[in-house]
DNA sequence: GCTGGCACTCGGTAGGTTGGAGTGCCAACC
DNA sequence: GGTTGGCACTCCAACCTACCGAGTGCCAGC
């Protein structure tokens, strides 16, 4: 599609406007030991790659700056990401300190990917397409009120999902306990994936309607954080660092707005894997108010099996190959640290 | 302090400044028609307010902005809110739509506030100052791997606590069995500012280190949540609409920053509600980054208790009457809801 | 003590100039 | 034919300047 050397400028210009976050001249590609020829070449060539769309031009006497297919094409070329000794270092270490809650180690590893790339860090536990894949370790009733309870289970991956039910029972303390029993016998290591539609009946009447509400809450918990991800386990962490990388107000402010949808952000980083895709740049992203950012993604595995997602969203001038590099060491070593804490 | 006149000109500078954004004139004072004298008097009065502090003057030929003290001089003669018929409506659709998880309804509680009062909304569960108040409906502990396990607690509030646990006996399933109907037995209905230091053994040795990790866990995830607030349930919403708050990038970078150290919100709401106050403004915060911020904060309360706090945090230039409005407001109607819902 | 008048200050804006970075094109060269 | 140095051209950004107007402080008069 591109010639070697027409690779090489693109190259050239993208690396330069990742660093300098200044249109590119052609003065400065000429410059780099790997071009060899003049800038009146380069500026040759200039010109091809724009009118191919892969360099724009803000203005006439303006340098070049990448498009999104620029973008594009740089990211496919880009090798296997070899992280930094430092980054390396850094993630090591955050994972030999982690200790303790599922959740508290999600929003810490959001903040961790930030550290490492300057960007927003995201984590999505529970998967992005498939199911969160656990086995549930306990199930429970908990009366709070006259007609409220409390749904709590606790997953293999250690996930605890929780979801109020509105019961003209709840207050009866001993039907509840029967029901927690009798769903902890029915559902005690079952797959998320492979949930009964119904359970078999205790021959009490007010037990089993319990007993169904309890079924009906865990599969609408289940569901909402991997269907419609209305209780996904989203974890965004570094915002701040948005306010910096753009410098029109409006963007940082929309970009904001937008992240804080948490369902958003779950099928943001869902499609992007979808399209069996690490990195998604700019237009790709098929957001209005995400048009000028990239997200960078990885999923993280359990014991072999997808448990969740994360990535880091920066604007599309963004560094993807340490981008890249720490998402995917730290998504490795995430599935490590979990896997060994939790899934056996 | 100051008299009458004094006072009308500097509620007069404050407002319209909180309206415009601009360093106010004399003249824009002099035309209101609550002031009733030429703008060279009003040039008087403000020569005064400045030299006494309550205003300042970006340079000599421009008007005049309010300093943290005029803005306190303000707010402290600020009558009790009257919520606009708006506001109480918005807040009553959205306690009326609400239901389902306590987390979920603070996290939305949180956008909620920053809806209404167009700055950024923070929740903060579990309360400021007092542990929160709750007794412990159900704890229980689950093997998740062969030396991990998870305390988990549900609180009579509707509050879950967590905590993994090491232990050596952790894929023991018997004896784990056992120590959580041994905790539930001494821990069912205990509040959580009264737990025991210590539980009455059960005579099998390894089952007592499994409750005696267990109440540690408790303890930890309580005061951990209560006293250092490293897990404490804080919920910040809306930090978009700060971006447009404050022109300087940096400024909105850093406030963002500090709004994601979840320990650094909880002591700055807990520290005015420890004055005995509701709004602390630019450098009573004591936070270099939040100097051009102000807060609004309430505590809501459950059956009579403090449960949490709730607040909004804007640039020192809010518009406080609103936002006190909204946070009396919308404290009032979610202690009324959790109490409803999960306190009885 | 209040007021209108007045001289003064100073920041922001509009217009005009300049410098430099960068381009496209072309003729010459290999 | 591809590559190169040269050159005229474009256009932004920075700078300067003048100026306008908002706002002040002060003062004399009511």
């Amino acid at each position: 599609m591109l010639d070697d050397r027409k690779a090489a400028i693109l190259k050239a210009v993208i690396e330069k406007y990742i660093e300098t976050a200044q249109p590119v001249g052609s003065a400065a590609v000429a410059k780099r030991s790997d071009i060899d020829v003049s800038s009146a070449t380069v500026r040759h060539e200039l010109g091809a790659l724009e009118s191919e769309g892969y360099l724009d031009q803000p203005h006439t006497s303006a340098g070049r700056i990448p498009t999104d297919k620029g973008y594009r094409f740089f990211v496919d070329e880009l090798g296997e990401p070899a992280p930094p000794p430092a980054t390396a270092k850094q993630v090591r270490a955050f994972f030999n300190a982690a200790h303790g809650e599922l959740e508290r180690m999600l929003l810490d590893t959001s903040k961790l990917l930030s550290n490492l790339t300057n960007l927003a860090g995201v984590v999505v536990g529970g998967s992005g397409d498939a199911r969160a894949a656990a086995d549930i370790r306990s199930i429970q009733l908990v009366g709070l009120g006259e007609s409220t309870a409390l749904m709590v289970a606790v997953m293999s991956n250690g996930a605890v999902v929780r979801h109020t039910l509105d019961s003209p029972h709840a207050g009866d303390t001993t039907r509840l306990g029967a029901a927690t029993v009798h769903l902890g016998g029915a559902l005690d290591g079952v797959r998320t994936t492979n949930l009964p539609d119904s359970i078999s009946a205790t021959g009490d009447a007010i037990t089993d309607a319990l007993v169904t509400s309890g079924l009906a809450a865990l599969c609408d918990s289940l569901t909402s954080s991997a269907g419609v991800a209305v209780n996904a386990d989203v974890h965004v962490g570094g915002t701040a660092r948005l306010a910096e990388a753009f410098d029109a107000v409006e963007t940082v402010r929309s970009v904001l707005a937008t992240l804080e949808q948490q369902l958003v952000v779950v099928s943001l980083v869902r499609e992007v894997l979808d399209r069996d895709s690490r990195i998604a740049i700019g237009g790709e992203l098929g957001l209005e108010t995400l048009s000028q950012c990239s997200v960078v993604v990885a999923p993280y595995e359990i014991e072999g099996e997808i448990a969740g997602t994360i990535g880091v969203l920066g604007p599309t001038r963004m560094d993807y190959s340490q981008a890249l590099a720490a998402v995917t060491v730290v998504s490795k070593r995430l599935g490590g640290v979990l896997g060994e804490g939790g899934g056996a």
